[in-house]
RNA sequence: CGGGGCGUGGCGCAGCCUGGUAGCGCACUUGCAUGGGGUGCAAGGGGUCGCGAGUUCGAAUCCCGCCGCCCCGACCA
């Protein structure tokens, strides 16, 4: 490739809208380029980078025996409603209409087309199993897109369907996806962790997530310091406490707090250890109605666990508080005759502060049992924190922050069964199917590639994934003949070596050129120059070297097969 | 959806408070020079100031409405 022939559209300062590292570089670099809300053109070097991943993707899923096939990305309502699947997807899924007034949606996720595909073409365990994947742009009408192309509402991603005689074969396709991702994150050259996922939307059992690590990943996972656990902090069980509750020692006591009104706040006012509060968490439950969720000061809610404990709620507002408590937001505690659930942590609390349901009051040295009514529920309803033990009992936990990359679900008979997915098994009986599916964020990988690699003067990928491999720059390519010449001549036989390679023809300034190349993260560098020529030397440098070296003109092309393993 | 902020050539911004012929840097075009880290000089092209309605002799600027974009948003009781 001639850069002269090519697409180069680098800018100096990145627009004002770019948040992230990895969405101003892409911008920059000109990878991408923004139509409307986190939908963008993938202009011609980041479209590079994209097939790039796109190609390693797939190559490792064919080489694990899944099917490739392309579904349409316009599908028809019914099909969701007849998983049930509709209702539950909300205004995520974008819906529209067509002339004769039929409801369609803009495929986010294709569950009900493959399962209705295979309901209709397989009909016998003898087809049986088979796992079938794509890879297209899917559309999620997210609240708020952002982050470029890594939260973006129209996104590139593989996603495979398994298809399965039995629970037993499921799980071994999920065991076989699971080494197939870690191929292909490995393959990237991304750091990155497969934790336990929460199944969300999608349901199902088991699931895991892949995250590349990043600290501006939206996602908490924790994992074993000593162990080989990880999850999601979404998911990841914080055990009770290993000692049992210590009797009370104090008195209930009335204390005026005024103005104070958060636990850290209080406990400062106090002088007490923010792990000696209480706090709770005010929600309406759709089904029971109003309820107090009970933490310790320092813990954070976990929404996803406290739905599975009290069902589905909501925040209750004010006015619902001051209802049913008499009291305003602040200064709230528990109360008997109010349904309490308490996390497990607090269940275990002795002589503890709390709010007194009374403006500018709290109580302090309050026990259950004895001051208020033991707890209705005591549960897992917090988020872990760094230096919780080990849900596995190995050591202790400690927490990093990841990109979701990658996520598999056993989804088991979830949508075979409401979509009637059947076949005929060896006893001549009609059975359910058993199913999986596995998504790779393809568009994503790309954006969380660069959050994890970047330096000041832009972008440093892995050869794997970068847009070219290597970049010639000549030095006054119109000028000299002899560096005409040269480079022309390396073009070529780096191109019959196999080498991604492409020549900075367009005679701009060195300091342009090369400043343009690392701003769009080519792994590998040559310089011809006359100065070189004449001792019959090029210069390399990678993007990773702080130092350019001086290799012999003839061993380039060995030098540079090398290098790239080839 | 709620709160905040911002919309001025392709990009980054100033001008707005205090109304009076739209400006800067980058990018682009042309010429000359330059040629190993975003080169210099000179001459150019490009904007109905997000849209609409108002106030005014006169609106980028003031008022109202709409649209778009960005940030924050459970709780922290």
């Amino acid at each position: 490739m001639r850069a002269s022939q090519f697409f180069i559209a680098t800018l100096k300062e990145a627009p004002s809208d770019a948040e992230v590292v990895s969405h101003k570089l892409m911008m920059r670099a000109g990878y991408i380029r923004r139509l409307a809300g986190g939908i963008y053109t993938w202009m011609p070097i980041g479209l590079r980078a994209l097939r790039k991943v796109e190609a390693i993707v797939r190559e490792e899923m064919n080489r694990a025996g899944a099917i490739e096939l392309q579904m349409p990305v316009v599908q028809p309502f019914e099909l969701w409603e007849e998983s049930g699947r509709g209702p539950g997807y909300g205004p995520e899924l974008l819906r529209f209409k067509d002339r004769h007034e039929r409801d369609f949606v803009l495929g986010p996720t294709h569950e009900e087309i493959i399962t209705d595909i295979v309901r209709r073409e397989v009909k016998s365990y003898r087809q049986l199993p088979r796992h079938f994947y794509q890879v297209q742009m899917k559309f999620r009408d997210e609240i708020r897109p952002r982050f470029g192309v890594m939260r973006g509402r129209e996104f590139l991603m593989k996603d495979g369907y398994s298809f399965h005689t039995s629970f037993e074969d499921l799980q071994r396709e999920y065991k076989n996806m699971y080494d197939t991702y870690s191929r292909i994150f490995t393959r990237l050259g991304l750091k990155f962790r497969a934790v336990a996922a929460d199944t969300g939307s999608i349901g199902g059992t088991g699931s895991h997530e892949f995250h590349v690590l990043a600290d501006s990943g939206e996602d908490a996972l924790a994992y074993g310091i000593d162990s080989d656990f990880a999850a999601n902090v979404e998911l990841a069980e914080a055990l009770a406490p290993a000692v049992p509750r210590a009797a009370a020692t104090q008195s209930m006591n009335k204390v005026a707090t005024p103005g104070k009104t958060k636990c850290e706040d209080v406990a400062a006012f106090l002088n007490i250890s923010i792990e000696k509060m209480v706090k709770a968490v005010a929600v309406v439950r759709e089904e029971a109605g109003f309820a107090l969720l009970l933490l310790r000061g320092d813990h954070e809610l976990n929404e996803i666990k406290a739905e599975k404990i009290v069902g589905k709620f909501r925040f209750a507002n004010d006015k619902e508080i001051i209802d049913a408590l008499g009291c305003k937001p602040g200064y709230i505690g528990p109360k008997t005759g109010v349904a309490i659930f308490a996390d497990r942590t607090v269940a275990a609390m002795s002589d503890f502060t709390c709010g007194a349901n009374e403006e500018g009051f709290h109580v302090s040295g309050v026990n259950f049992g004895r001051d208020l009514d033991e707890p209705q529920q005591v549960a897992d309803l917090r988020n872990v924190v760094a230096g919780d033990p080990s849900p596995d009992g190995k050591g202790k936990l400690d927490l990093c922050r990841g990109i979701e990359v990658g996520h598999i679900f056993q989804l088991r008979t979830k949508y075979s069964q409401a979509l009637k997915c059947e076949f005929l098994n060896d006893q001549g009986k009609q059975q359910v199917m058993e199913m999986g599916c596995y998504g790779i964020g393809v568009s994503r990988i790309v954006g969380a590639a660069i959050e994890q690699g970047n330096d000041d003067r832009g972008i440093v990928l892995p050869a794997a994934i970068a847009p070219f491999e290597l970049v010639i720059v000549p030095m006054g390519y119109a000028k000299s003949a002899e560096v005409k010449a040269a480079a022309d001549t390396l073009l070529v036989e780096l191109q019959a070596a196999g080498v991604d390679v492409i020549l900075d023809d367009r005679d701009e300034r060195p300091g342009s050129m090369f400043a343009d190349w690392e701003l769009i993260g080519v792994p590998h560098r040559l310089v011809v120059g006359d100065r070189g020529l004449r001792e019959g030397k090029i210069e390399y440098k990678a993007r990773t070297d702080a130092e350019a070296s001086m290799i012999d003109a003839a061993a380039v092309v060995t030098h540079v097969r090398e290098l790239l393993k080839r």
